[in-house]
DNA sequence: CGGGCTCTTGATACGTGTCAATGTTGGTGG
DNA sequence: CCACCAACATTGACACGTATCAAGAGCCCG
């Protein structure tokens, strides 16, 4: 049983006119804007790798941007098979589907120790009533995490294991990018093969083996959770990368 | 190449006010919301079978509201292997990714005649800084949209052929009944078997000798066009089932 | 009544999964 | 500070699901 109760309100808090993800590769809101924002806001929470964030088939009261550390949210289907969706950085905002849905399809977890920004759920129509840039803000990210589930979809369903992997983790390396996590051509990834996985459709053994593969020929390595991009345009080429992938996104 | 050129515009049209998608189990508007909708609506046209409604890498300049016939979305990778990502039915909105993104990451093609609404993209933020309620709908679209993928990835990702199949059937089958498009236990369903491959990441030939077993096994047949659900029961079970997935929706 | 899509079926190949055993790492408590 | 334990990673052998190839049958539309 995962821990629910780890979270814990900070005490200091962050000033939304001096939000550190304003230095970040994001866009950036207007004075009013940060200002509604700022009332928005409910307070910052610390999470514990392992804290569930949001949970699948429970309503979600609260809305997340993050401030530091990553998250992954997965479906689990009534055996245990489980399916990993998307993870989230800083500058990520969490709960999109819980704002506007019912019950939740899935369940946000924390890959490492985070910080986020809280908001709640109830006030988000006042958003919608009183600032139309926001609220096309928000349709914006609801349409761009779209556009990379569409992506992720069309990994698992006509790309091979091999094309796969490359792709997935020059994704996850470019993404990590603009949030300033990377440290030349590498990245520290808390994640394991078994996450892996689970994101891509495949076993844990195969995980391993073709990340082997990838390495001989001098892509890319993944070792101790931290990810080598050896040769960035053979892991374009390889893996049919799609350039309108990444880009600037607004936050919260 | 496919014919872009086959779309005409209709003379006559519907007024918002007597929307014939009003009778479907969708979302009404109030009185002045319909005629902000009425405002903000170009005209209708008709597409026929095959026409390409938006392409991947262009930009598009018209939103559609589906108001007969289907359609459905793909990307193609630059060999040609390709990826179906969803299917548009009457009340689907179409082009909520265009709406607020620059280049489109998929074709929309029509796969039986159509007639649609024609919204004009320029004016989209009018809707965002004047009707709260149309925003928030566009927004809860685009969230069970992704919702939708999420689910579709699933299935790639952790369903087997035959699970994949079952679930995918009953999922078009439950959303064509919202459209009032079923009869009985039957569904007049415009698609081949290479489409469906398409959809679910498996090859035709493994297509057709799994629905083979599928109606062998009593579950449900499809032949000639016409999808049979024979037991929805066992459908539900073999494929882990999600009574989430289905919901009355806003449109415009 | 041809010609091109579809659908169907059997034979075979191959990518990926499963099983099982071993090695490695990192955290924890004595 | 070391010993231990539990995750996690690695590897080889083998099984199985799904792809590919190939050929023919059915169907629709001009």
């Amino acid at each position: 049983m995962r821990n629910e109760t780890n979270m814990v309100k900070v005490k200091w808090q962050h000033d939304c006119h001096a939000c550190p993800l304003s230095n970040l590769r994001l866009r950036n809101h207007s004075q009013e804007e940060t200002t509604f924002i700022a009332s928005f806001k409910i307070g910052e929470m610390t999470a514990q790798k392992g804290a569930i964030l949001v949970r699948q088939g429970a309503r979600s009261p609260h809305l997340y941007t993050v401030l530091d550390g990553m998250a992954y949210r997965y479906k689990t289907l009534d055996d245990d098979r489980r399916q990993i969706l998307g993870y989230a950085m800083p500058g990520d905002f969490i709960g999109l589907q819980a704002a506007v849905l019912d019950e939740m399809q899935h369940t946000v977890e924390a890959l490492s120790a985070m910080q986020l920004c809280v908001f709640d759920r109830s006030r988000l129509f006042e958003l919608f009533k009183e600032q139309p840039s926001l609220s096309f803000a928000l349709t914006w990210l609801a349409a761009t995490d779209e556009k990379l589930v569409d992506e992720h979809l069309t990994s698992l369903g006509r790309r091979s294991a091999y094309e796969r992997i490359a792709f997935f983790m020059l994704y996850l390396f470019e993404r990590a990018r603009l949030s300033r996590l990377t440290d030349g051509d590498k990245l520290h990834l808390p994640i394991t093969q078994m996450q892996l996985a689970d994101t891509l459709g495949l076993s844990l053994v195969h995980i391993n083996k073709t990340l082997k593969r990838l390495k001989r020929d001098g892509l890319m390595a993944f070792q101790n959770h931290v990810l080598h991009i050896l040769d960035p345009e053979a892991m374009k080429e390889v893996s049919f990368w799609n350039d309108g992938l990444i880009e600037d996104r607004p936050y919260l």
